[in-house]
DNA sequence: GTCTATATTACGATAGAC
DNA sequence: GTCTATCGTAATATAGAC
């Protein structure tokens, strides 16, 4: 079995210490000497586990994309009403989210300069293109206001879903419960902001 | 009086190159070689009327800034019911971020690597609280829904109207009206999503 | 105002010792 | 597995001609 011996790296704790680099830097604007310095390490060290900078990148992605995906094969994703498998997938995407925070975080801000971050782009372009055939699906049943076009609402939507990787912090001193995050965001999505009023 | 006379640089006619290939590559991912590609002059030339890159970052950033912050002073924001100020200052923020889009994205993009960066990023900070002040002041007057913690509210809400950034375009083909677009942040924001039915 | 040429530093990555 | 030393390239910025 795979005993945590401690003290060397592996490719993984390696991962652990630049992806929260890459967050605080940017991923361009983190060099191989400042991964070295955050892991203790010289920077040759880094390339007896790695092949790179960009494998670190590939590596961290791939892990933000499998856990995105993986939400649309669980049970409340593909069973019932579509506007019940919608909810569904906001409040397990908040959750994936924040679980994964730093590999989500490294995900969004991409920017394409590289093969892998194209990559991952078009990857992300497709689980955006799966929530909003989801939504399309919803409003078709009736479910979702009709004054409104069903890709804008997905891109609002999903919009305020990725921007808790800017603020959203664990065990922050005034920070949220993932549920209470999670909680609010389908409430304001779908019944909004303002006081209940007889319709 | 300033007349176009076209061909030749200024510093605000090349930051608008510049503020385009920011965006495109990542500030710290762009180089001054791939500015003056863009800009068709050599880079020396770029530091005739420049001092250099960070200069044209802050130019961007400030423009951003003065932008969002005149909102505030404008007399939608300043008089009236708090959550009626709350939906101004949304809307309008909506719209500056559309008439100023290149100059936003960089500024939301930020990371903090250099002092201008760090001053940006503060300059917001400010912004946002403003903003989260007035959402305290319409949830005290009983307007907004009560279950919902007001500094988490203004995060989500503003998160998705920046999340405009990432996306939106205009005169795109498929692209949205930037009215349409604006109707649609405060509708979500506000009244949700999901169908109305009687309470 | 723009250019070519270049100084200087930083970068990603490798070689080879221990 | 980690190190020091270094290679080759690309970065920001400057010098000086036109």
């Amino acid at each position: 079995m795979t005993t945590p011996k401690r003290d060397t790296y592996t490719p993984e704790t390696l991962l652990t210490v630049a992806v929260r680099i890459f967050n605080e830097r940017g991923y361009d604007g983190t060099s191989m000497e400042h991964l070295s310095r955050a892991a203790g390490i010289s920077k040759s060290s880094i390339y007896h586990h790695v092949a790179g900078k960009e494998e670190l990148l590939r590596r961290a992605v791939s892990r933000a994309l499998d856990a995105l995906f993986a939400i649309l094969d669980e049970d409340g994703a593909v069973g019932g009403r579509a506007v019940e498998r919608v909810e569904y997938v906001t409040r397990r995407t908040v959750e994936v989210l924040m679980a994964e925070l730093p590999y989500v975080t490294l995900l969004l801000r991409v920017r394409g300069n590289t093969k892998t971050e194209r990559w991952a782009m078009e990857r992300r372009r497709e689980f955006d293109q799966r929530v909003a055939d989801l939504l399309k699906a919803a409003a078709a049943e009736g479910d979702l206001r009709a004054d409104m076009d069903t890709r804008l609402a997905t891109r609002l939507l999903f919009g305020m879903v990725n921007s808790l990787v800017e603020w959203y912090r664990p065990h922050a001193g005034g920070g949220y419960d993932g549920e209470q995050v999670a909680e609010a965001v389908v409430r304001m999505a779908f019944d909004g902001l303002r006081t209940d009023v007889p319709a």
